[in-house]
DNA sequence: GTGAAAGCGCTAACAC
DNA sequence: GTGTTAGCGCTTTCAC
């Protein structure tokens, strides 16, 4: 412990040779002999010498750090992003620095954002759900910034998609239990202000809206509220036959309901989840449910803010200030590979009737 | 996009005094004229000021930033794991640089560990679970890091209580089923070079060796080895009546196992997991398990380091160097206190013949 | 109370 | 090829 760091300067004096050589050395510049670098770099590996990522960064004016941003991680939405984010942050070699928004507050939110600045993250992702008007304040601020911010959260209009994927998801979901023959397909969603649960309702509304009625409740992500869900709309609606919940936890509790109430399930009522968790499978019975590759998306999403700081990078090599009009595109380019993360169904027991 | 930031030569030259001054209004240090310290702080605030703490942690040989290391966040323990820390460092005044090893190879911790070195980091949370020998390496280098390092994982020897949590919730689950009156109790145990689930299953046998077989399956954690394992099990022992699983998920594997088995549970055979997971409570039907405070635990775990590195800090300035005794000191400190977070055994319907 | 000078660890620009 | 000088943004002496 406390045994101090070594610096460039010791491994010079050590070498017999000016810091900056060791400094070329460092970085791999071509400009040193051969005998030279190799009496350094053993000098480096007998010292243990690590340069010093704060001072490097200090004078390149680059930390090679991304910033995050994100809520509580005891859901899986935003624990599967995080994941996605640090894979491929790791990947393109940027270490992450975290900052957690405990209470949805626009001032933590402030917080945090200063704090990554403070901190000189080359950018930042931005991966706190869309709530209410959280990210009014921000879309505000974002042309201020000194560098680029880029959301990184669930799908949502924010990826000016034409439609969003949660509302996509939400259509397939109620699609798929009026093709299985279920009639009366109630809805168990997530927090109306919350965007993705918004955009989830609209999908399966767009679907069911004409045909049927539309029983509706309003949860909060929690297996809980699932359950207190199907409860609350069997006894509004005593023909419910199906029940799309906005998340896999939810359905969870629908699923526990169902069981108390003598509700068969796929028999007597079809239930259909999002997010896919890993244990949706193995739940009873296992669970129809949207997969929305939020793991992919986020990759997807650093590498988007990494071509923005490669091109602000090179654009001020360049002395060039289209700055922002090559950003647009940038984002365009990457935008447009969507494809591929298009909603799945994945379609098990719980919503199919033998 | 591209505004470059304000720095503290500016901030001065606006105000029309030294740079020095302006630093001594962000410090608050008491040696300012109460007017000219408004005339700066308008400034700052005029300017959207923000110091750069890469500029200030350089000299001040201190970042404020926590490196952590932990493995994939696609379980529930790494994540929650994390999330405590978070809230913790987050309290402390911290920032947290995250760095995930992603394939249990020792290079990967090697590298984790200098890239946090690099950062300048105050302290490192080593949160990778103690798998195999993988923490030899790490034992015989932490003498050398120049920061104090605290594991941060899931509870093991490392904690040097007296007996591991780990193995105390085993036995917990054991004697919880034997007391329910199952006589024959399986164990679907977590892959072996795990110590966490080598402890929950010396726990298990603690209770169980003397009084009956000990039918046991190691599984990998996920759900689908819980279901595995239960099949198996039973072929092996058809007497088997009760299971422990060492995490939730197989957990919820030995569920779906035993409805597709015919097996009523509780009636015909006894669940116990492990974690408490939140959807635990919603499995169908609801799971016994073991909690294990793991975020409670991590938060101390950043307390002690936060201690440990002031206290060596304060070292410093004395200029005495008994240092390393006093972090045995602290470090001790922080383990009496953990009688709070003892494992506790949460009684549910999976366990519990009525 | 305030400013000038020096330096944290490193690298970019120029000498030689 | 290599060393010297200067400076990133800030804080810590130590003058005044």
């Amino acid at each position: 412990m406390v045994k101090k760091s070594v610096t460039i300067k010791e491994v010079a004096q050590e070498a017999r040779v000016s810091a900056q050589t060791v400094s070329r050395v460092l970085n791999d510049r071509p400009d040193v002999a051969p005998k030279t670098r190799r009496t350094v770099q053993a000098v480096i590996e007998r010292l243990g010498y690590q340069p010093n990522a704060i001072a490097r960064s200090l004078i390149r004016r680059r930390s090679h750090t991304l910033g995050v941003v994100t809520t509580e991680l005891d859901q899986y939405g935003p624990m599967r992003t995080l994941s996605g984010i640090e894979r491929e942050a790791n990947n393109l070699g940027y270490s992450l620095i975290l900052s957690l928004i405990h209470h949805h507050e626009t001032d933590q939110g402030e917080r945090a954002l200063n704090d990554l600045l403070a901190h000189q993250v080359d950018g930042i992702l931005w991966a706190v759900a869309e709530i209410g008007d959280n990210y009014a304040w921000l879309l505000d601020k974002i042309p201020q910034l000194p560098v680029p911010l880029v959301f990184g959260g669930d799908p949502s209009h924010t990826e000016r998609m034409p439609v969003s994927p949660n509302r996509i998801g939400g259509r397939l979901a109620a699609e798929h239990l009026l093709a299985q023959g279920y009639h009366e397909v109630g809805l168990i969603g997530g927090p109306l202000d919350w965007e993705a649960a918004q955009q989830r309702r609209l999908g399966w509304q767009d679907v069911l809206s004409r045909t049927t009625q539309t029983p509706c409740f309003e949860g909060d992500w929690s297996a809980a509220s699932g359950k207190q869900g199907l409860r609350q709309l069997i006894e509004q609606y005593p023909n419910l036959d199906a029940v799309y919940a906005a998340n896999d936890q939810m359905a969870l509790g629908v699923l526990q309901a169902a069981h108390q109430l003598g509700l068969r399930v796929p028999e007597d009522l079809g239930v259909v989840g999002t997010d896919n968790i890993p244990e949706a499978a193995y739940f009873w019975p296992p669970l129809t449910t949207i997969q929305l590759h939020m793991i992919e998306r986020s990759k997807m999403r650093v590498q988007q803010l990494h071509q923005i700081i490669e091109a602000n990078e090179a654009d001020e090599a360049d002395e060039a200030d289209e700055a922002d009009e090559v950003n647009e595109q940038r984002a365009n380019d990457c935008k447009t590979e969507g494809i591929p993360l298009q909603p799945k169904l994945i379609i098990r027991k719980s919503s199919v009737r033998s």
